[in-house]
RNA sequence: GCCGAAUUAGCUUAGUCGGUAGAGCAACUCAUUCGUAAUGAGUAGGUCGUUGGUUCGAUUCCGACAUUCGGCACCA
């Protein structure tokens, strides 16, 4: 059969021995080649082709690429460990999006960060020995008796239906589909990065092991990139902004439980006051239920059953009572209080709800994963034909949110559970077509994610991608065949006949404090005018002279409500500036004789060190159209690929 | 919750192979009155996370606990 390569066409013998590729290479492509991909499928570099069809080399640059040489780079620092740590087990070790781990059950053996720098040698020596990586198909018994010593390899052969390799470099023999480089020479830029537990198989009943996290580039600068991004990460880290802006805080009296410093507070006001006017205008009924309820509620909601462990209780006059950890409850006793014709649906009610959950210690992350967080939540009940369009005006409105603060997503459907949900199978398939036809009907692109839905209904889940390119899940629409059920929800239709209605969840921003955390690295603190805690700093040139215009310009700038403050502390322009600037301060006006004289505002915007000098009402009209406007304070650079 | 690490002044941190600690920034005082990212000098500020143990002596070594960080598990 013939093959394309390189332009040149060769013929390809069945079952022919790879090697013989090398041939038609030049010597310098040897050494950016690692793999080719047949048919859409990757394979050895010296694999044997035994189909004709779509071919292409894969060089070192390519996407494709990284994540062989990581895989690679996982086998070189298991070939290291094993000859520097005798009676080491392996687990996995695959390659995933940022880099590689592999699993390592070391016995006894403890390592320490400081370790990683030997492994790190060693590996570097292989690399220099340039060994095979040499792959070989093997029968299940040859396999096991490889790995006898080892029971998590043992464990996985066992599993393993059908043709099984090994790859094995130097004295290293490892159990792995491939592909991998052709030799080790290939792994040369690479970096361990920390040590961390995780369990065998990804199960908390196993044992752990130690991973080991590590990168591998094509080159030195693809690395130093890579080192770059993290830097920049940890950076806008919200915890680093958020105690050098003000923003919030913690304590070790409430582990879980943040504090919103006043900055933080404003900041956070904005959004919601921005977020109560959206939903009155998009007709919304804004409620707010109480944070304790007695026991019986959560009973009959099945809290109580599916999700004590979370929840925080307490005792009222003897009776039990828990902290809510959900709003949905709340919200149906208010759309129980009274009765309801079908000419009130659809009828959205709206909550910033305040809700507390016990989570585990060990999950709690800055303002990620917090124990009380406010969510943007909504109920919304209505007929099974107002369903659709309910949907689609939520997925409009989803992105008349996120579209303010420039955060580009993707939606998940999760559809049905294999086991232990509630319902008809048919109502299942189709509220799944509703969701996914309210999708396509607003030109939303989305993926499936098979059984994956709660076990009371189907979601749209919205997964946020910030501007370094990591994934927050924040909202969700999730329909609910439980919980109308339970409590006996219904309306009264057209026929006069109690009929039960739909309802939808739904959070767009998901918890106030995680999308706060996700902003403020998102903007790295330089947040939009609009909800800035500060929107104006002014700074007179001399307080002896400076300081009565610099006042008056405050208190004209305060009747506009604009956010400002004078800086009037005895210190240099340049300090003061200095200040602003690392306060991130969207405008700092300078009021020095030629402002005072002329009656006018010379201000430097932030990220710029321009000095522009206009009227008072000039100013002020352009900060309010910037504000009216919610644009952003300056352009967000994307780091991820 | 599990594995590992960390915790020194308001913040960022140095240091002690066991003899109770230094710095920069911030604060305060004085001088400087200054036009766009740090003026100078001085003062004060520490139960070295909490708590047991070992020791003549512990911030340092060991244990427990708390909190935080990196992961894992969890996030109906």
């Amino acid at each position: 059969m013939e093959l394309k390569i390189n332009e040149k066409v060769i013929n390809v013998e069945e079952g022919k021995n790879g090697h013989d590729l090398t041939l038609e290479l030049a010597k310098d492509e040897i050494k950016t080649i690692i793999a080719y991909k047949l048919n859409g499928k990757l394979f050895d570099l010296f694999a044997p082709i035994n189909e004709a069809g779509d071919f292409e080399f894969i060089t070192t640059s390519s996407d494709e690429a990284f994540h062989i040489l990581n895989h690679s780079c996982a086998h070189l620092l298991a070939e290291a460990v094993s000859s520097l740590y005798k009676g080491a087990k392996f687990g996995v070790g695959p390659a995933i999006d940022e880099g590689f781990y592999y699993d390592i059950d070391l016995g006894d053996v403890v390592l320490k960060e400081d370790d990683l720098k030997k492994i790190e040698s060693k590996m570097k020596e292989l690399s220099k020995k340039n060994e095979y990586v040499v792959r070989k198909v093997v029968s299940k018994d040859e396999a096991l008796d490889i790995f006898k010593n080892d029971e998590y390899k043992t464990e996985l052969i066992n599993e393993l239906e059908g043709e099984i390799s090994i790859y094995k470099q130097g004295d290293y023999v490892d159990l792995c589909c491939g592909p991998h480089v052709p030799s080790t020479g290939f792994i040369k830029f690479f970096k361990l990065e920390t040590i961390a537990g995780a369990y065998w198989r990804g199960n908390s009943e196993n044992k752990q092991l130690t991973r080991i996290y590590g990168v591998c580039a094509s080159t030195k600068e693809k690395l130093e990139e890579i080192e770059n991004i993290k830097e920049e990460a940890k950076k806008r880290d919200h915890r680093k902004i958020g105690k050098e802006m003000g923003l919030f805080s913690f304590s070790e009296y409430g582990p879980g439980f943040p504090f919103f410093l006043p900055k933080g507070l404003t900041l956070r006001r904005q959004i919601e006051n921005w977020w109560y006017d959206l939903h009155d205008e998009h007709g919304y009924k804004v409620i707010k239920t109480p944070i304790i309820l007695s026991k019986e509620l959560w009973l009959t909601s099945g809290h109580w059953d599916h999700y004590k462990e979370n929840m925080y209780t307490t005792k009222i006059d003897d009776r039990d009572f828990a902290i809510k950890p959900m709003n949905c409850p709340g919200a149906i006793l208010v759309y129980n209080s009274e009765l309801h014709s079908y000419k009130d649906l659809p009828l959205r009610l709206g909550e910033l709800g305040l809700v507390h959950r016990h989570e585990a210690s060990g999950a709690l992350n800055g303002l990620f994963r917090v124990r009380c967080f406010t969510q943007d939540d909504a109920h919304i009940f209505c007929t099974k034909e107002q369903l659709k369009d309910e949907i689609e005006n939520l997925l409009k409105f989803f992105d008349e949110i996120y579209s303010v603060f420039k955060l580009d997503y993707s939606i998940v459907l999760s559809t049905k559970p294999e086991k232990d949900y509630i319902g008809d199978d048919a109502i299942w398939e189709q509220s799944e077509r509703i969701l996914a036809e309210a999708c396509k009907a607003t030109g939303k692109d989305f993926k499936i994610n098979p059984g994956d839905g709660a076990f009371y209904g189907p979601k749209l889940d919205f997964k946020l991608k910030d501007c370094m390119g990591r994934i927050w899940q924040c909202g969700t629409i999730q329909l609910d065949m439980n919980l109308p059920e339970r409590f006996n929800c219904t309306f009264i239709n057209s026929k006069g006949e109690k009929e039960r209605p739909i309802m939808l969840h739904r959070a767009i921003l998901g918890s106030f404090e995680r999308f706060i955390g996700i902003i403020t690295e998102h903007f790295a603190g330089a947040f939009p005018a609009w909800c800035t805690p500060v929107q104006i700093k002014v700074l007179p040139v001399n307080n002896n002279f400076h300081l009565e215009y610099s006042k008056k310009l405050v208190s004209e700038f305060k009747k506009h409500h604009f956010r400002v403050e004078l800086d009037d502390s005895e210190e240099k322009l340049g300090y003061r500036m200095r200040n602003a600037q690392m306060q991130k301060i969207p405008y700092t006006i300078v009021v020095g004789d030629k402002e005072v004289e002329n009656k006018t505002v010379t201000y430097r915007k932030y990220g710029t060190d321009k000095q522009i000098t206009v009227s008072i009402d000039d100013f002020s009209k352009m900060l309010q159209d910037e504000i009216d406007s919610k644009s952003l304070l300056v352009e967000l650079k994307k780091f991820s690929k």
